[in-house]
DNA sequence: GCGGTACTTTGTCGATCGTTCCAGATAGCG
DNA sequence: CGCTATCTGGAACGATCGACAAAGTACCGC
């Protein structure tokens, strides 16, 4: 073997991940990246290949982060409504969190990079539909017991509020007003009557 | 005097739209604008001062083309529940609409610019309030006349709703799936019932 | 402790970025 | 029709882009 590699990947990924949500895709330079991990611009390479597969190793990351727990706390067994609400509060939450202009990472993904790289075009599909997935089961489970409308399909609900999730972060970036998003979400959330 | 201006400068801005909601801003270069406007970098010096002072003209223009219709729309006074729907029915159509994959400026801006420059967050939170605002009248005139719910106020359906276009936008660029946003879309509506 | 190897660093590459400037073209005025 | 102010397209600017090669460094197995 030989030398070990000095730093944590993960965290250059989570530097990454910082730069990346600030100043999107094109907006971020190597030189940048280089600064927020503290590594060579060589190191990056050798590492993720490309500025490109940094990109796509921060939205793994994001995914693994974010998208998962998420997906977790749909499947935790808990009231329907209550945790479908804990999710849109922790968004949220997650939106106007410390005024460090932290944008969404898939919405700014869907509007810059999914029509220019089929391969974050694909993780973006694959993570919302993983969360679409987690809120049917549950929704479904939900209307046979009663416990939601009938009147749509857990389908459509679900797509609904996954939604609902993505235009809260783009209203979130235009006007980070906490008070006001989680009114809009408590709006959404009447749909399920 | 002397030599007047040739080209049509509107038509300049609004080929400069196209290019700017395929490739956002930092994805564009002045090479890309030149060829779409088939002016020369000077013309547009000239004429809009910088990028940036070109993306601020094309922002107004949108504003002028897609907002202001759909306020005079939502003020026609018409059947709320009708022109709200048509509202939501054109925006899908706007997103899934030629295949050429042209995002919304406002979710764009949104993401990328308006935590970049304030004249671009000015001109966002004006365009979503001045519809915020058209819904709000058309909403609360509807709750009085007792054709919508009032258990939620005016306000907070009016930026429900908003939220929800936004949504739909992001959705349409992750899955441009007509008929599924089309479905969120009502989902959205039942809301006012 | 020594050779080999993997990782890090540094410097630099050609290309392209946004911007500026200039020479030539053109239309209005006397 | 000449004069001149303005517009036009393209050349050229310094800076910075993403990417890479070579040199230096630390660790492993032996």
């Amino acid at each position: 073997m030989a030398r070990t590699r000095e730093f944590d990947l993960d965290a250059a990924v989570d530097a990454a991940m910082d730069v990346f949500r600030r100043k999107g895709y094109e907006g971020t330079s190597m030189r940048d990246l280089s600064e927020a991990t503290g590594l060579g611009s060589g190191s990056i390479y050798a590492a993720f290949g490309s500025k490109d597969g940094l990109y796509l190793a921060v939205l793994d990351l994001y995914r693994q982060r974010y998208a998962t727990p998420m997906v977790d706390l749909l499947r935790s067994g808990n009231d329907p409504r209550a945790v479908i609400r804990e999710v849109f509060i922790g968004a949220v939450d997650d939106i106007t969190g410390d005024g460090r202009y932290l944008s969404c990472l898939i919405v700014g993904a869907s509007m810059e990079r999914a029509h220019q790289d089929v391969r974050v075009a694909e993780r973006l599909r694959s993570t919302t539909q993983s969360l679409e997935l987690a809120l049917y089961d549950l929704l479904a489970e939900a209307q046979l017991r009663g416990q939601i409308t009938t009147d749509r399909s857990a389908t459509d609900l679900a797509g609904f509020l996954v939604t609902s999730l993505q235009g809260l972060r783009v209203m979130g970036a235009i006007n980070p007003d906490r008070a006001a998003l989680t009114r809009y979400a408590e709006v959404a959330l009447t749909c399920l009557n």
